[in-house]
DNA sequence: AATAAATTGTGTTACATTTACACAATTTAT
DNA sequence: ATAAATTGTGTAAATGTAACACAATTTATT
């Protein structure tokens, strides 16, 4: 092993993630009510520090799955936040990731055990440090990755139909899309497969249940499609 | 002062820039040949360790100045990455930024006292650590915002003219782009000025020379354009 | 002084995508 | 049976993209 380096301050390295949710009508996050130090009882992006055994993406799936139980899910790097005075504890950088997940699927239980709550992105409290930003950013990306690639379907069950797709783009952007354009859009990807089921839990005519093609979606994930055209930047 | 954090690891934040230039026919890179260990005589990016008095973008900002001179340029954070044994000597966590210069612009007496030297991006030599991995994805980077956002004017001088914006865009993308269709798009976006100057380095017909409209470019940087319909993602 | 070679500026037509609509079918409650 | 809500599909106009032609400018050459 060489020498160390000298003279550089070393960092403690903190990793929060963004955690979205979609209940079928409102594009949601999951918080953490702070009961330890500091900012206790104030809310906070769920985070913790990154350990000597693991990596940037490791950290973060831990951190993930120690409030939701869920592994193997949709999660991507937001940014490093290094602002001097961010955390006044100690100087922290904060690496942020954020992740979409089934909001169906997770362990409620763990997550309420960990004080964590769902809020409305829209009802979203005050958050501790440079959460706020961090949260603005991540729904900034969502938007900016969502309109582009076929991501909005990690948000969903494996079984879904497309008009609740398009409730979930229409809470992603907070605008009203045009059904018959959208539907016709999604459809063009080719993306979709038709289960041949219909969606049981509706009062009136019954929307055909599709799921994702599991191959075409991780081949052609990163093909530019524009699913929100006339969303204003 | 609150008392510290116990018990967790502190990690020495490393700082890395990916430096673009354009020399008018090739998209360039700035990469330095170590006269330091580790890895003494090999090539990377220029990097340094994050200082206690800065935050990321500061430290970032510190770190092209040291090998260009330049201030205010356009640079953006890529990611960090934390691999555990990117750096052979002890576990660094390094974020990546990246960097559009006029090539023309920089003190290239300075670059070169540090052991800096441009190299055409399609010939760049084998790097350090996970330097090359930086290099590849601030290139799908530079590719994703660039066909999307009139980004690549920050590799020109101020006044340049369409012909040379499209040879930047041929090199960015390695592809033939249309001359006429390339134009129409360009001067459609409404954020170039003629300056009624033409450019009298050709041997051929004069370019008009553009630059410009500050105002507008500002303003609408984040608006959403379509200048490489056709590349194969 | 005319001509060739290279490059630049602009126009035009066919094709594809997006927008803005209309109507018929399904399901439950009345 | 009928009304109300929602879903699936269709179509014409407007807009944007792709493919291509021609005239104008400049220098070097004859």
């Amino acid at each position: 092993m060489l020498q160390k380096y000298t003279h550089d301050t070393r960092i403690l390295l903190a990793i929060d993630c963004i955690i979205f949710g979609f209940d079928g009508d409102e594009l949601k996050l999951l918080l953490i009510k702070r009961n330890f130090e500091p900012e206790k009882g104030k809310w906070s992006l769920m985070g913790g520090f990154l350990n000597e055994t693991e990596d940037l993406e490791e950290g973060a799936k831990r951190v993930l799955n120690e409030l939701t139980g869920l592994e193997n899910v949709y999660m991507e790097q937001l940014q490093a936040f290094g602002e001097i005075t961010r955390d006044p504890v100690e100087r922290t950088v904060s690496v942020c990731f954020f992740a979409l997940i089934n909001i169906h699927a997770h362990d409620s239980e763990l997550s309420r055990s960990m004080n964590g709550y769902w809020f409305n992105f829209k009802d979203k409290p005050d958050l501790i440090f440079d959460h706020n930003k961090m949260v603005n950013m991540a729904l900034s990306q969502l938007r900016y990755k969502a309109a582009l690639h076929p991501l909005g379907f990690e948000l969903l069950p494996e079984k879904f139909t497309i008009p609740q797709l398009q409730k979930l783009y229409e809470a992603i952007y907070d605008m009203h899309l045009d059904r018959r354009n959208f539907s016709r859009k999604i459809i063009s990807t080719g993306l979709l497969i038709d289960t041949g089921e219909k969606n049981e839990n509706s009062a009136t005519k019954k929307a055909m249940l599709y799921q994702l093609d599991a191959e075409k979606y991780k081949n052609n994930f990163n093909d530019f499609h524009n699913f929100i055209s006339d969303f204003k930047w």
